[in-house]
DNA sequence: TTGAAAACCTACCAACTTAGTGGTATATTA
DNA sequence: TAATATACCACTAAGTTGGTAGGTTTTCAA
């Protein structure tokens, strides 16, 4: 039950983007220096994401990508169904997955069904820019000293 | 992001044995041939959760496993924490874990917490009773009819 | 026009996890 | 003492994770 390097590593380089909005577009060489992470990896990371609802981009000089919405238009849950392959708690719930014959009769179903609603919600509840507001939140005080 | 079968086995089995409280002990034997499980499988499985808090064991003829408590005293939160070894959805809080040192600025870190919370707040609100209550209700139209 | 910077693409790999199987030892009781 | 059942330990094939490595193509500035 765990969200794989994948997804984490998604979500802060879409965050490093929506931080970045005003710069144009951003190469894969600064957001990996600045969070850490292989760039060869990211490559392979930002190619899951790199769709025209999600991702603009631009080879050569100068080139990288930049977000293609407005940071409140990215909820969590978008960012990790793309990059985790769904988020459903059992392989039963997958849509490529033939249906189980216990199904109609299964009596743990309906908790995995509830547990995928209570993960999907709070995901879809959080936007990028509620974590860029956050973030700026929590060190305001900085400068009220 | 998924419940092993591990998990699930051990939920369907303790279900199983909540069904057959007033039989006494019931081997594996009998839950593996109702749960169509293997019965080796299983073995493992229950060896996690044979502590004097989760079930009483008698070897020999006769013998098997009943529940150490009544059903409702069970949350499918515990029984998933122990056989998937903890519900943390991301390696990083993970207690045997040494803490990330990215984790005072962490900007993704909180977004973790609260999907721990709301996962446990849910899987925690629900008793073994609980299920089979539910299943009941859903058959009773039978009866009725 | 050429060189640097960047995305893009494909293959590969070691370590780990998952979902089991197999065999043997030990306990219980009819 | 034979039958039944748990308990324990080792093994394994297949799949996933978290990357590396190396090369190709595109773009732009000098």
């Amino acid at each position: 039950m765990k969200i794989s390097t994948k997804g984490r590593y998604a979500l802060r380089m879409l965050l490093d983007l929506a931080e970045h909005q005003q710069d144009g577009f951003v190469s894969l060489k600064d957001i990996a220096n600045r969070q850490d992470i292989s760039k060869k990896y990211l490559e392979q990371i930002v190619a899951m994401l790199n769709r025209p609802d999600v991702l603009r981009t631009n080879r050569g000089y100068q080139g990288g990508y930049r977000l293609a919405k407005p940071a409140n238009e990215y909820t969590v849950g978008d960012i990790l169904r793309i990059t985790e392959g769904g988020l459903e708690p059992v392989s039963c719930m997958e849509n490529s997955t033939v249906q189980c014959d216990r199904a109609d009769t299964c009596a743990t179903l309906p908790i995995w069904q509830g547990l995928n609603r209570v993960i999907n919600e709070y995901l879809d509840s959080i936007t990028l820019q509620d974590i860029l507001d956050e973030q700026k939140s929590r060190y305001s005080y900085d400068y009220v000293i």
